[in-house]
DNA sequence: TGTACATCAGTGAACGCGCGTTCACTGATGTAC
DNA sequence: TGTACATCAGTGAACGCGCGTTCACTGATGTAC
């Protein structure tokens, strides 16, 4: 039994999970410049040079890193959002924001690896690309989808309208991530995706030491601030049209 | 002539400022981890020792960048403040949110040093935390004036009321850093402060790239976004009461 | 089924480099009387 | 005003360490006929 499924390739899988786990436990313990390939053959009991069977150099673990990252926080934040009930839009919102948060909290140095400071010297190849826009995907298509089934309401307050610019750019994102959603929306469905990683980060990176002492409230209230400015429902407040035709016990009030 | 304004004393502080802006062109080329104490000194043509003269540690020299960093942000972001009308807080929370962003545009990697990931193993001083809290002293005495002139809007659509520990947050807040302002309004605050930053770090770190082509239309619109969703008035819209008090020709529409 | 050959994993030595920090010392600049 | 002494700036060698990457090589695992 040869293949991809082979012993050769199955005890090659490992060692690549191993040597990962180990820059990772470095990444935790020194930071992203702290990952170091001869530590972490010396810390797997081989030779220095037997990394490189495995990683053709320091700047393509880095990158596996960075994708694995990516991949664990978008797995997340999917199965989160999947776990919610399709229509109850506010609730998705809130609980897909917990879930990023959550996510940053457990691993608060990958989190540092893909969302702080670029790594210098650095170039992020284009795999990254994809699994970095999975989180970003499910905001929008939260937003997409409340949109699309009429739960989302105007904005409450006059504003001026948008520039020309600003219109130019929303309907590119329309276009992209946000379609049949409003340009006014869009923009700030961007607006609230940056205060909630602007807001994790602060927090992950000491910004709110002295500031904001218990921060989970204060959190919990921004996601419902911000998912109101969108124009989404809070949470539990479901489409009663689309009670109807489901359960409707618990969602009655 | 000795005293602190003596020759030595001069020579010794150009010596410093030197040294530092070698370290500030090691920052951009090669990041944080990428300052060192001998390629300074080799730049400056002195012996690796001399350099202990002037700072007892690595870890000073970098406090010493933190905390000019956060002094140039403080500082422009005050200037910027100041040259605006007084009682125009639409106008003050635009520009100062513009000068923030221009000076991390300016200075990127000062910016990522201070806003980035914690650099591993390094633990910030007290004496970062005076002019790292600058900035926001800006921000926050934009919202706590308007509020006290009565030029704050209430919010325009209805939340449910705050949970109890956000409320003891919110507090906490009003206590420390808005004098007078309700409740609500801080923690919007606090959610425009987050929002503000998360933009420009995310602007800066390259997770916009592919997401918004031309951003200085979206971020104004955010800024416009945010100040009025803490209850600032639209930049220029001016309490009548108070022009009549000083020069009217331009305010009035 | 058995053999010959190709592929792959892992070794160990070496290259060429860099770093922060310490220490005993020299010589110049300032200070006190 | 001039001299004796203390302070400070800067040197150069050394300590002890680490790093990524290359290369010729051995031995085991798989593949093809």
């Amino acid at each position: 039994m040869p293949s991809s499924t082979g012993l050769r390739a199955r005890v090659r899988a490992k060692l690549i999970a191993e040597i990962k786990d180990q820059a990772r436990r470095q990444l935790a313990d020194e930071g992203a410049p702290g990952i170091s390939l001869r530590a972490i053959t010396r810390s797997m009991g081989m030779a220095s040079s037997a990394i490189y069977r495995y990683f053709p150099s320091r700047d393509d673990l880095l990158t596996a890193l960075i994708i694995d990252a990516y991949d664990s926080l978008g797995e997340a934040t999917e199965a989160t959002d999947a776990a919610c009930r399709r229509d109850d839009f506010g609730a998705r919102w809130t609980a897909v924001g917990h879930a990023i948060r959550g996510w940053a909290q457990a691993h608060p140095h990958e989190y540092g690896l893909v969302y702080g400071s670029p790594v210098p010297g650095y170039r992020a190849p284009q795999d990254t690309i994809g699994p970095a826009s999975r989180v970003t995907l499910v905001l929008a298509g939260i937003v997409t989808e409340a949109s699309a089934s009429g739960a989302l309401s105007p904005p409450p307050y006059p504003l001026p309208p948008l520039s020309t610019p600003a219109t130019a750019e929303a309907r590119r994102l329309v276009e992209a991530a946000f379609p049949g959603v409003a340009d006014e929306t869009a923009l700030r469905a961007v607006v609230a995706w940056t205060q909630l990683f602007g807001m994790v980060t602060f927090e992950l990176f000491g910004h709110l030491e002295g500031v904001i002492a218990d921060r989970s409230p204060v959190f919990e209230r921004a996601l419902l601030e911000m998912g109101v400015f969108v124009g989404l429902p809070l949470p539990g407040a479901v489409n009663t049209a689309t009670i109807e035709q489901e359960d409707s016990e618990r969602y009655l009030i």
